[in-house]
DNA sequence: ATTGTATCCGTAAACGTTTACGGGTACAAT
DNA sequence: ATTGTACCCGTAAACGTTTACGGATACAAT
């Protein structure tokens, strides 16, 4: 049945020619509105959807969008990738999945980005942390393709439009937190520190505790990786000294690590929050079920994704000649000419009961 | 630099007309060993890579397969994905990608299916876990779509080929695991009743209690979604009953439905696996590091996805008229005639602290 | 010399769109 | 009657490939 109908068919159901078609079907002017509404109801009854190959040949790229992941696993991409995917979905673009098997990341991401600009399948990238690699990105942009990056960088290369989250008020919040609720000795398990990601929470922490008049003990820093791992040897560490030189509360650099941190405790013997109070980062979905449940700090990945997306689109469009042509009137334009290129999100802190706040004031 | 080069210029710079350049890169015969040899040079020296677009065009599909993922963040998904990516990328096909929001499932499985066939964007589909939607693809299959599932179904619609684990076997031998242990009050947390892998994992765990003279005691088995949180509400409901009546070890229906079962255990204060000892089913990532590790099925999630990609890909390649053109000899031929359309893959338990085995026999 | 065969390669049509261009109509203004 | 002006619409070229077809060459067999 819907076999393989092409402009041609619709053409002839229609009495018109294909060009005729072809300008209803892209909001074209120039077709009187009653041949303009038959021929959607045409289209619509035969269930016509025209060749995305075919058009992207003609116009020189496609509708569709490339998009870089790192590995799947990560805690953030699910929710990112939804918010993109429902855009994408409602702007009748499709998505290329372009992911990085962890091994030989940075080969591996010089390659893709070469394939996809040699092979002009898609219309534009959105870069999911590419860490180093976000150097091959201005290679794309010299070569005028579209591209917009969702990473930890504040400052991206060049002109490279961007989108993150405020990692150091985020974890200066969350520092802040625990000092209100009266803790002195607070230790952190950072990220790696070659990311910057990492280095912004830590800074946030720092300066919340100098803020404080603490000074900061080394003793109480120690660098994790952002895994599960990585969380429950640090903490292991720390609790397993004696008391006095335990901290009582631990900022953890992600969610993950502060699963680490539950995990440790158990063992120790350490209860959660009554000895140790604990904040995570990210607000992971599961960080709601944990056991305590974890008072974190919130990223907004989906709003992240929309508005990455959003950039993206529109540049995308901008990089079409025809983008100008028809601006209704001059109100329009104002709208479109200057969007804000780097965007950074505010985070939110959600407490639960792992840091103590409800228990201390329940009292 | 690599701007727009088209396969016009490879031709001029190598002397030869397009339809040689074509012919070398397509593999194709009648083309002289040494003229071959110099465009390849050519070629790489320039970077050139063909448009798929055109190509697709020319030939009728492109080397782009869609991928229909359930909702990103279903543990299996990252495993499978990146098998699948892997072996897409070395064929240089690329991978689009579907993914369903929760959220209205049904109408949007269908949506997107349409719009896959009428498109004829990509040349395939790997379906994973489509549910009642598996009903659509057949009519994918009707206009000749080629489709792989990978889903829970034995008895998948008509001739689909189909990638899938063996539910039941792997039940069976978590229970015959603990009743090895000695437990004779074993409960089982199903997944959701409408899903067939609930249904196999379920009868599974029966028939090895039947096995062993046990009879059924239904108040031992409670009905949970395959989450974290569905898991710990069943789990609670088991651990608040007097001893007597309660389970000595729990079978979760999944790996999520057992951490519910951790934290029930935790704040009930009973010890896993002394007190209660528990296996889970599919081996996420995460579960080596629980606390307790756990003891669970491991599903082989990596396999399944090569297997389905290969299976999809060999019934594209099927579908293209010059498949048989050159058959080196009879020899493999053979290699290829008659794949199976049916792939079940075992399950293997993976013994960890979750179930008491290692404390057992330590004693 | 003719015919045949094998090997290599060029030509042009086809794939399904978009879009610049120009042609036709209808109506108003002169 | 002529010219002008909108407004619609059809025509055909272009996008970068693949591939069926046939042509050219070289050499062998007759």
């Amino acid at each position: 049945m819907a076999k393989k109908l092409t402009i041609q068919d619709i053409a002839r159901l229609g009495n018109v020619s294909i060009g005729t078609v072809s300008r209803v079907l892209n909001n074209k002017p120039d077709v009187d509105p009653s041949t303009r509404e038959r021929i959607l109801r045409i289209v619509e009854e035969q269930g016509y959807v025209p060749s995305i190959t075919a058009a992207g040949l003609a116009v020189g790229h496609n509708r569709l969008i490339s998009v870089l992941v790192p590995a799947l696993t990560w805690p953030m991409i699910p929710e990112l990738m939804r918010s993109v995917a429902e855009i994408v979905d409602d702007l009748s673009y499709e998505i290329v999945l372009y992911s990085i098997s962890s091994s030989n990341h940075e080969r591996d991401c010089g390659k893709i980005i070469d394939r996809i600009l040699a092979t002009k399948l898609t219309a534009g990238l959105l870069a999911i942390h590419p860490g180093q690699s976000a150097q091959h990105l201005v290679e794309l942009q010299k070569h005028r393709f579209p591209v917009v990056l969702i990473d930890d960088q504040n400052a991206p290369p060049d002109g490279i439009p961007w989108v993150g989250t405020d990692n150091y008020s985020g974890a200066y919040e969350a520092t802040r937190h625990l000092l209100r609720l009266g803790h002195r000795r607070i230790a952190t398990i950072q990220g790696p520190m070659k990311f910057k990601v990492s280095r912004d929470r830590y800074q946030g922490f720092c300066d919340a505790l100098l803020e404080a008049g603490i000074p900061l003990d080394p003793e109480l820093v120690l660098e994790g990786d952002f895994t599960f791992g990585g969380g429950k040897r640090c903490a292991q560490e720390f609790f397993e000294r004696p008391l006095a030189e335990r901290p009582t509360a631990v900022f953890a650099g992600s969610d993950q690590t502060a699963y680490g941190v539950i995990a440790a405790a158990e063992v120790c013997g350490l209860h959660i929050p009554d000895d140790i109070a604990l904040v995570g980062f990210d607000d992971n979905p599961s960080s709601a079920h944990m056991q305590p449940a974890l008072t974190t700090i919130r990223q907004p990945f989906s709003e992240m994704g929309q508005r990455a997306i959003r950039l993206l689109l529109s540049s995308i469009e901008r990089s079409r000649p025809a983008h100008q042509k028809r601006i209704e009137n001059g109100q329009q334009a104002h709208d479109v000419i200057e969007e804000a290129q780097r965007i950074q999100l505010p985070t939110t802190l959600v407490i639960r009961d792992s840091c103590g706040a409800s228990r201390k004031y329940a009292l």
